[in-house]
DNA sequence: TTAACTGTACTGACCGGTCAGTACAGCCGA
DNA sequence: TCGGCTGTACTGACCGGTCAGTACAGTTAA
């Protein structure tokens, strides 16, 4: 294996981990087929990560810091709202999948969910603070949650035209909010 | 044990498990741990469901006839939007709590979550047809679904009092978007 | 009598975690 | 420049334990 490979099993393993709760569910997801998964060993997952509850931990901490960095990358002129969303687009495409390290970290112990929980009050705060009107800040905050959460679970499945409008609208919505 | 706590053994089970979902997360859904949680033996959970895996396809069952059961029973002039809200907001409140259906059913197989997909699909058919703004009223159904999954994983966590307004406020949406 | 259990005793599969050992790149002092 | 040493990244065998499911004899209440 060359080089490069070799020093990416760290991010390897996560993605791993990923796709085995994505195709097959959380009950699955254990240390010997993220292994498998990765083509390495059990041992070789062990020794990355320690224990598979540090390995959830750190599946949930690089989703959230991907999420976050997205958030921060946005324009200084950028609302709060339109930056919840935007953040939320760029980082569902790429992994590390959110979802499934919600999944898989509510599965292992609902309160291993409180980074996260900590991270969307703080998102919801400034959409609050900055809308003329905060309760219809609130449910488009929360019809961005619904996307979210609609892909993780597969529930509607919009295509990537309605998705594009349907964000657009949101846009909008984010624009018209502004103090 | 007195006849109503006996026969409503069924019933019981699937509120333990439930509540282990709840608490513990679905990674500790073992049929021991519903037996302790509903006081019964392993035994007996196993004469009733006969394996895991059909008494997570109950509970998923329960919670969806239960969804469903409150949607229908909306008066014949409600909004689909507004059906969909206080089907939601009816059988938030009350066991069997959809969530915990969700978590454990697609910790075990994402592809039993089909049920729940085609009645979600249909439902956002409903509202979309009869909607004067379509992707507006998209973005509100989302914004329930965001309301309910907020809940599932304790995200926001609204106060009631936000929860009525803002729900008063969909409520007015609904109305503004009939046809 | 029968439905609805309990309790006990298993089986076989699997799981998380440990451990000894391997491979190998690179450094470092003589 | 070469032998010894270190750190990193594993492998594969294994251990103690848990889990779903089976089997079955006995109990209890209607």
């Amino acid at each position: 294996m060359a080089l490069a490979e070799r020093t990416n099993n760290r991010a390897r393993i996560l993605d791993a981990a990923r796709r085995i709760v994505e195709q097959r569910g959380t009950a699955h997801l254990t240390i010997e087929a993220v292994a498998a998964e990765a083509a390495l060993s059990k041992g070789g997952v062990i020794y990355h990560y320690g224990s598979k509850r540090a390995l959830l931990a750190a599946l949930r901490d690089a989703a959230l810091e991907d999420l976050s960095a997205r958030y921060a990358e946005q324009p200084a002129d950028t609302s709060a709202l339109a930056a919840w969303l935007r953040a939320h687009r760029a980082s569902t495409a790429a992994p590390p999948a959110l979802g499934a390290a919600m999944l898989a970290n509510a599965a292992e112990d609902p309160e291993m969910l409180d980074p996260l929980r900590r991270f969307v009050r703080a998102r919801l705060d400034d959409v609050v603070a900055e809308a003329a009107d905060p309760d219809l800040a609130r449910l488009m905050f929360l019809a961005v949650l619904g996307l979210r959460f609609d892909e993780m679970f597969g529930l509607v499945g919009f295509r990537s035209e309605e998705l594009t409008r349907l964000e657009a609208r949101l846009e909008a919505f984010a624009e018209a909010l502004g103090t």
